[in-house]
DNA sequence: GCCAGATACTTGCGCAAGCAACTACTTTGC
DNA sequence: GCAAAGTAGTTGCTTGCGCAAGTATCTGGC
């Protein structure tokens, strides 16, 4: 095996790593949000985003952008969180084709409540990743990236 | 904002950041195996894990555990390669409950085929989403990780 | 001004996922 | 040795996803 070779393989191997550490967070984050506040991983997603956002609302490209959906599946997400109450669609007026989704009070309301199991729970996947042998390295890469 | 609180913050942006550049990967992954070899990603998944196993046998279970999927969503998944003839079932003699799945050499011969495009479709997902500041730090960190 | 092509979102459809219930087999306790 | 509990895998059902096609709106060439 040349050192070209050996770089492939090193991909591979990273690339099975990170998909495993994602799988296991994302399948622990989906079972404390659905049981806290019955709400999916994307779902909680959308609603962290609009609350970073300044004034609270998104184009919905941009929500399928940062949730990694498709437009479709980006529609009926909102449409979900929608019939819910937990946010409302906007008409663009300068651009009649956009549509701004927002958080409602109610969506705020639920975000401030699902904040602490989400935090947690992912402290706590992080925690037990960091057991896991092929994981823990990966864990500590992650820890000691700057939050910007 | 103590310090406390900012350990929960850089650890939530550390999963987006996760979040995002697996979901990138993935995607990208996802169309270069299905154009070149009509398989999804965890199809690959299967059949790379199957091709590094000693015996090139896995137990259902292990198989759900290496792709992170349920034990339903296995059972599918290696009805539909059984069916392509990519792999065969094969009961356990020493525990009539468990059954192994073996690649077949049309398996085998799928696998070295999708290989190369697998491998240069992840370089170039890294390459590209190392041009994306956000996930930049990652793909460093990924790729300094020694491959065992 | 107006038509062609691009962009933003929605809808119809097929597919793959998870959960819960089921069958079959093994292990444990007495 | 046998009943109870546990484990391995499959099946019925519901849900959410992506793709492709459809509608509405915007933009650029003439």
């Amino acid at each position: 095996m040349g050192i070209k070779d050996d770089a492939v393989e090193v991909r591979a191997q990273g690339w099975r790593t990170l998909a495993a550490l994602h799988g296991s967070i994302e399948a622990e984050l989906e079972k404390a949000l659905q049981s806290a506040v019955e709400l999916s991983v994307v779902e909680y997603t959308v609603l962290d985003a609009l609350s970073r956002q300044d004034g609270w609302h998104m184009r919905m490209q941009q929500l399928a952008r940062a949730t990694a959906l498709s437009s479709s599946a980006t529609t009926r997400l909102v449409n979900r969180l929608e019939d819910r109450g937990l946010l409302t669609r906007i008409l663009c007026a300068d651009d009649r084709r956009g549509i701004y989704t927002e958080l409602t009070s109610a969506g705020q309301k639920l975000l401030l409540e699902a904040k602490p199991a989400h935090d947690e729970t992912l402290a706590a996947a992080l925690a037990s990743a960091e057991l896991v042998p092929e994981l823990e390295p990966l864990v500590k890469a992650l820890g000691a990236l700057q939050g910007v």
